[in-house]
DNA sequence: CAAGGGTCTTGATAAAGATCAAGCGAGGAA
DNA sequence: TTCCTCGCTTGATCTTTATCAAGACCCTTG
C-alpha cells in the first residue's frame, strides 16, 4: 500500500478519529489486492471475514435468490462495503463484484471488532456509518414501494444531475442493464421509461444525460429530501 | 413510570451496559404517555427531538409520497424506533402511529447523543442495534426486489409460524389491508393471493392461520435465512 | 332486533411490468 | 475491411398487479 493512500484513508471519516496505535494495528492486518473485472469479491451467505475498502474503480453490491439477481448498490471509491456484517459477525446479505478492475483493502473483521470495543472515537465513526447505511436502504426501500418505474427513472435521474452540479448534463456512468436492475426494472422497461421521460424533458443518447426542462422533469418525478436527498 | 417498567427498560440490551449515572440521567429526562389508537406519533420530515420506547401495545411504521402510503414496519413492545434519526439528528424518514392505545417512552435525542459520546456500553449497544436494524431493511429490500406477492406472503406465514414455535396455526395479529400493504400489495390481490396458497397446503380464516403442509408450502416459498431469519 | 359502518372478498377491467423474439448499431478482432 | 459480439432498443404478447365496483360478513350501536 502506498503512503498516500494510507493517509487518505486515515482522512476517511470512518477512520478519521481512531487513536494511532489503533489505526496502524488495524492496517498492519491488512490486505491490498487488484482484481480483474467482474470478479465476485465477497458472496452472499459467507462469513465476513473482512471489511472491505474500495481504492479504485467501483464495485456492485448484488443480492440472489431463486435464480433471480437484483442490482442493490454501487460503491464507489474511497468508501467501505459491508460493515454491518463485520460488526454483527454474521453471513454477508449480499455478494459484491468488481465491475472494472479494481484495488481494495481488506481488514480483517476480528481486528475491526475488537478495536472498536475499546476505540471511542472509531465507535463514534462507525454508529454515524450504521446509521448512514441504515437510513439509505430506507430511502431505497421507500423509492421502491412507492414509486412507479417510470417516476424512480426520474428522480434518479435528477440526483445524478445535483450530485454533477445541476448542469443540465451527466454521463451515466452505468451500464443500463445494472441502472435498470438497480431500478427494480427490466432493461427493456428501462428503455421505454427513457422514451417516456422524452416527453418531460428528458434526452439520453447512450450514456450521455441531458435534462432540457429541469422543471417539467421535476414536476413529473416530484423529488422529496426524504427519499432522495442522500445527505439527509 | 412505574418502577418495575424501569427495571425492564433497563434490561433492554440498549440500555443494559450503560453506567447508572447515565441510565439515571437519560431517564430524569424522560416522558411517558399514554395515546389512544390511531395517533399519530411522529411525523415523516419532522426533527428527530426524541428517541421512542413502546412499552405497550404496538406501534406501526409507515411513509408517504405524493397522497401514497406504505407500512413499513411494526415496532412490538418493548422496543425503540427511529433511533438512526436521533443519531443523525436528521429528519424522521418515516411516520409512526399506535394501532391500539399505547404507551410510549419519550427520551430526548440530544440527551441520547450526549451521552452515546462518552458512554461505551452505550455506543456498543447502539453499534449493535444500527447493525441489526440495516440488515432487517436490506433483508426486506430483497425480499421486495427478488419476489412476487404470492412468494412474499408464502415467506411471510413461514417466518411467523416459526416465531410462534412451528405449530403449524398462529393468529396474524394484524389486519389484512395492513399486512397486504406491509408485503407491498393491495388489499384485494392479498385475498388472492391467499387462495392462491390454499393450493400450498395454508388455510386462513379471519385472522386465523393454519398451515396444514408446511413442507408443500416451503417448496413452494423457497425460504433462505439471507432474507427470512430476522436474527441473522 | 335492525341499522350502519367497518373490513374483507370477489369479479371485471385496466394498467404496469415482464418475457420473448427480432433487429439495430457501436466497438473489437481477424 | 468484414464479421462477430454484445448491449441496447423495439414490438408483440403474456403475466402480474392495481383499480373500480359490488356484495358478504362481522361488529358495534341505538
Amino acid at each position: 500500500m502506498r503512503p498516500e493512500e494510507i493517509d487518505e484513508i486515515r482522512k476517511l471519516p470512518l477512520f478519521a478519529a481512531m487513536l494511532p496505535e489503533n489505526f496502524d494495528a488495524l492496517f498492519r492486518g491488512a490486505y491490498v489486492q487488484s482484481f480483474p473485472p467482474q470478479i465476485e469479491l465477497i458472496r452472499e451467505g459467507d462469513p465476513a471475514d473482512f471489511l472491505h475498502v474500495v481504492l479504485e474503480s467501483s464495485v456492485e453490491l448484488f443480492a440472489t435468490w431463486n435464480n433471480r439477481e437484483t442490482t442493490m448498490a454501487t460503491v464507489a471509491p474511497i468508501a467501505t462495503f459491508i460493515l454491518a456484517a463485520t460488526i454483527k459477525n454474521g453471513p454477508y446479505l449480499m455478494s459484491a463484484r468488481t465491475l472494472e478492475k479494481a484495488r481494495v483493502i481488506l481488514l480483517p473483521s476480528a481486528d475491526v471488532r475488537k478495536i472498536f470495543a475499546t476505540d471511542t472515537g472509531f465507535a463514534q465513526a462507525i454508529i454515524l456509518d450504521l446509521a448512514q447505511c441504515y437510513r439509505s436502504v430506507v430511502k431505497s426501500h421507500k423509492d421502491l414501494k412507492l414509486r412507479t418505474s417510470v417516476e424512480r427513472l426520474a428522480n434518479y435521474l435528477l440526483r445524478k444531475d445535483q450530485q454533477a452540479g445541476e448542469q443540465g448534463h451527466f454521463d451515466l456512468r452505468i451500464e443500463k442493464r445494472r441502472l435498470a436492475s438497480y431500478l427494480g426494472m427490466t432493461a427493456e422497461n428501462l428503455s421505454r421509461a427513457i422514451r417516456t421521460l422524452n416527453g418531460y424533458g428528458v434526452e439520453i443518447d447512450g450514456s450521455q444525460v441531458r435534462i432540457t426542462d429541469r422543471k417539467d422533469l421535476a414536476a413529473f418525478a416530484k423529488p422529496t429530501p426524504l427519499i432522495d436527498d442522500p445527505k439527509c
